[in-house]
DNA sequence: GCAATACTTAGCCTCATGGCACAGTATTCG
DNA sequence: CGAATACTGTGCCATGAGGCTAAGTATTGC
């Protein structure tokens, strides 16, 4: 329940999107989707050093999108679908605002200059 | 159809993301779920000068997630739905991944020592 | 045990972001 | 017309993100 505490505040968020907005670290979560893997194999084929890859690694982790565990000198990446989860929450929250209102004011700023006030 | 040029290659994701990566940001899209607002009204209770509540109305207009348009001295600004679709789209994708492969390799990672090749 | 492998740490650089203040423009109201 | 309103433009600043190189540590294979 409590397993993990940055989780569940608001603010989480802002991480979880950040950590997406990166196409890099999209397509890290798009291979892990696949299955879990070693740092080593799935920095191959993108064109930067280890290093930064690794910098990657470690906000997608730092933002639960994935966890990650050490075996030996080989690091394993696994995916946390539940943190995904968030922005499908969050945009469902959206969604619901938007069909509670219906489409009363749908073509508003189509055409604004017959709404001024 | 050809309406939003910056729309369509896979980098739009990059900005989506940057753009609700900001909870000021994420705030104006929920405010704006409710239905078009001008800029004035949308940066009242926000804690930061108008100039600086201005970036993020523009960030926002130039990731697609929102539209504007100024009649008199008034900037009224409507959600782009559509553009939140993009981001659900991505999610679907990453979904119909994990589905695929069942959960045969589900808790790897939960106990790595077991694994290592 | 020595070498190769697989990260990891440290430090540096550049650019983008998010905030500010202050001044300017364009409408609208009296 | 003059003042108030609602942005808009400019320039500055601090922080953080994403990349690099170079050197270090810990495992594993010969």
């Amino acid at each position: 329940m409590a397993q993990y505490s940055e989780a569940l505040d608001g603010t989480a968020l802002d991480g979880v999107f950040a950590a997406l907005a990166d196409p890099t670290r999209r397509e890290v979560v798009r291979r892990l989707g696949r299955g879990p893997m070693s740092v080593g194999d799935l920095a191959r084929g993108f064109p930067m050093t280890l290093p930064s890859f690794m910098k990657h690694v470690r906000t997608l982790e730092a933002n639960g999108l994935i966890r990650t565990a050490k075996s030996g000198r080989v690091r394993t990446c696994a995916l946390r679908r539940d943190r995904l989860a968030l922005v499908d929450d969050w945009l469902a929250e959206q969604r619901r605002a938007w069909e509670s209102r219906t489409d009363r004011l749908e073509q508003f700023v189509t055409d604004p200059e017959e709404h001024q006030s």
